[in-house]
DNA sequence: TCGCAGGTGGTCG
DNA sequence: CGACCACCTGCG
């Protein structure tokens, strides 16, 4: 079954491939199909005028585009009015978005999103891709089947927490493999029940609570507050926005505290959408698609 | 071959 | 507290 939804401010390529999200895979007609909340679906976007269009979901329905596509799709959120407070605060930001005036932030599963970017650390999308999958193959339970694949959902914390860094070899996380044990096994002691309350937390509160998880260092956690926690003022500094920074900004490429405050000042509350278009700009400059 | 890729933890001054 | 540096793995 399809559910269908009309959209302003949407591009399909921008969003799946920007890096926030790696549990997508473009198809021959420009949809991507993937997997989130246990639910494996199809997204076709036809544009009907510049960034405008009707999104189809297809293997949903109506009950699950308001609880799970509507709020995933960040759908509430009026990006071409950020865009244009982006612009108008930055004379450079007009340039920057043109870029990828199709983004859009997703609101992503928690555990998933921890899992991910633990995982992305000093490494790169196609394997990082990769191991997700492999991690979710090998340990996962079963989501179900779409066009005749079958989709698995990641490992819970309880089930990950039980693993030996040799049962997770197969996945070749590397000396990633005992961050997500160690990580797995704090999340589980209670259940969960912190992590799914960071939401609702003070940004800070919630930074204080996955910065002291193995492996989440600063860059992590921010991408975890952004992608999955809707804090949109937190602004991951990674070694592209390090880049873009300098390039645009003249900062230098390890003064990561200027330019986290920098972000504060100019971007406020959008501080992370704009690190999105930053990084999108970045990554596409000089013809090159990641 | 060897450096580097969406960093982090550990150590040292 | 800031500046190193090792660290799995895979790819050019």
């Amino acid at each position: 079954m399809k559910v269908k939804h009309y959209v302003k401010d949407c591009n399909l390529d921008q969003i799946f491939d920007c890096g926030q999200c790696f549990r997508w895979e473009r198809e021959e007609d420009g949809s991507y199909t993937g997997i989130a909340f246990g639910k494996p679906v199809n997204i076709a976007f036809e544009e009907t005028a510049p960034l405008e269009g009707t999104l189809t979901i297809d293997n949903s329905c109506e009950r699950d585009f308001e609880s799970i596509w509507y709020p995933y799709l960040d759908l509430a959120r009026d990006y071409g009015e950020i865009k244009r407070t982006l612009a108008e605060r930055d004379s450079l930001m007009g340039e920057v978005i043109g870029s990828g005036p199709g983004i859009r932030i997703l609101n992503q599963e928690k555990w998933e999103t921890v899992i991910s970017f633990i995982i992305s650390q000093n490494s790169n999308i196609p394997r990082i891709k990769r191991c997700i999958e492999t991690l979710a193959r090998l340990f996962g339970t079963e989501a179900g089947e779409y066009a005749g694949r079958t989709f698995y959902n990641l490992p819970t914390p309880a089930v990950l927490a039980d693993l030996s860094v040799q049962d997770l070899e197969p996945v070749k996380l590397g000396y990633r493999a005992k961050y997500l044990i160690e990580t797995a096994k704090a999340v589980a002691s209670d259940d969960g029940a912190i992590l799914e309350k960071t939401g609702d937390m003070s940004v800070e509160e919630a930074y204080t609570y996955l910065t002291g998880l193995h492996g989440i260092g600063p860059k992590v956690a921010n991408c975890i507050l952004l992608f999955s926690m809707g804090k949109t003022e937190s602004f991951p500094v990674d070694v592209w926005i390090r880049r873009v920074m300098n390039r645009l900004y003249g900062f230098a490429e390890n003064d990561i505290a200027g330019m986290k405050a920098f972000a504060a000042e100019k971007f406020g509350s959008y501080g992370g959408i704009a690190q999105q278009y930053l990084f999108y700009y970045m990554r596409t400059r000089d013809g090159k698609k990641f």
